[in-house]
DNA sequence: GCCACATTTAAACCACAGGTGAACTATGGA
DNA sequence: TCCATAGTTCACCTGTGGTTTAAATGTGGC
């Protein structure tokens, strides 16, 4: 095959809308499974089944089967770096006010997502109720624990009963920081939608904070929004 | 926009194979022409002008009229960058490295490009042979129409005879320098063909110096290749 | 003034690649 | 054992996006 048609064929591969946001998806490094990436890129299962053998067949990706889910990560890390070559290309002129504080976050996949995740997430680490134990693992401390109770979240049961992984660090590439992730991430967000301090926006991941959201967060954590 | 779907936009437009075969063929560095575009991506003229004019809103190229020609080009250095390494995921074995030698020049449309290009036009300038008049222009000087002449081109008839741009400088993309275009830089290049100074080689824009050549350009101008 | 060439624009066409729905495999839990 | 969940495969259909055909714009050379 000639080098212009296997590059044309990878970029083809690339360039495809719902392929090209779960390549997204694994920039910050972590496998994730068939149905997440599903998720995240807007494409029902069988599709995003379709698209993940392509990339596979082309040697983007990389699969492993753990019991009945299959996880996808990048099969060399070239294809990480290509991929962030490309995302920088993406114009940065709307990135504003970081500081200034928006109602606005997004979820990802299930838990908060953007720089209000990330504010709260350094918010939670400052104050020592969470700690960055390893590169793939948040510990919940004593005053954590308390805490979270504090909030609804029952963090000890939680970590001893779930499969999931408990509480792990997700980055945000448009921040290039951690916030939390895995199932303490998935259970803050659910509590933060039932207490109305969030609210979910239709056929979006974006969510919005509402005003006693807002002022609950500066109170508990002191981020200001 | 959102992030995502710039990105997707993005991708999606350098996915597509005949824009991937013609932001492959800039990835030399080199300004090419519509034209020269559409012939290497195997593409009508029609086709190929719309997809460089996608580029072109999107900022990945750059577009230079010159005459009736227009010189496309990366816009800036980070979509090479990004390119190249898409580029450097295709498995198969790459080609032998660009001759950095430099008895290896290329021509540009009709005239001399490449560092050897700008090296030569540096040396008139430094000479007062060739001034830069105008961001546009370079003007001959008395001594500088003396060394034509001795060089066996007639710059004054020339420039009294053409229509075309007399001696325009010509921004070489990969070299971020001017060098030598329009009508005298054609005539230059023409002249060190017939003199056997420099050998073009077939289907194929790279000019080779001869062994003459460069004895002869570093006694007439002091430039060592 | 003319013609030739390079390139762009507009409109009609159509192929291919991705989405969908149904059916199938496999794993885990009661 | 049964059922729910995760994921894949297949066949069909639809719509986007690229190509084509045609005509217009603009520049250079005579």
């Amino acid at each position: 095959m000639d080098v212009d048609t296997e590059f044309t064929t990878l970029t083809a591969l690339i360039g495809e809308p719902t392929r090209a946001r779960m390549l997204l998806q694994l920039l910050d490094g972590r496998a994730l499974t068939a149905g997440e990436l599903a998720c995240h890129a807007n494409a029902s299962p069988q599709a995003a089944s379709g698209h993940l053998g392509k990339l596979v067949a082309a040697e983007l990706l990389a699969v492993e089967s753990q019991g009945r889910h299959r996880y996808y990560r990048f099969a060399r890390p070239e294809v990480a770096d290509a991929l962030e070559a490309l995302a920088s290309l993406v114009p940065t002129k709307q990135q504003p006010a970081p500081t200034s504080g928006s109602r606005y976050a997004r979820s990802c996949y299930d838990h908060l997502a953007g720089h209000v995740a990330v504010a709260i997430t350094q918010a939670l680490c400052q104050r020592e109720l969470l700690t960055l134990t390893t590169a793939k693992e948040f510990t919940v401390t004593n005053a954590g624990t308390a805490w979270f109770t504090d909030l609804g979240i029952d963090a000890k049961m939680m970590q001893q009963r779930s499969r999931r992984a408990f509480a792990r660090p997700c980055l945000d590439w448009s921040e290039r920081r951690h916030h939390l992730g895995g199932a303490l991430g998935a259970a803050m967000l659910t509590r933060l939608v039932a207490l109305d301090w969030v609210r979910r926006t239709a056929n979006s991941r974006l969510v919005v904070f509402t005003g006693e959201g807002q002022r609950q967060l500066y109170q508990i954590l002191g981020v200001r929004l």
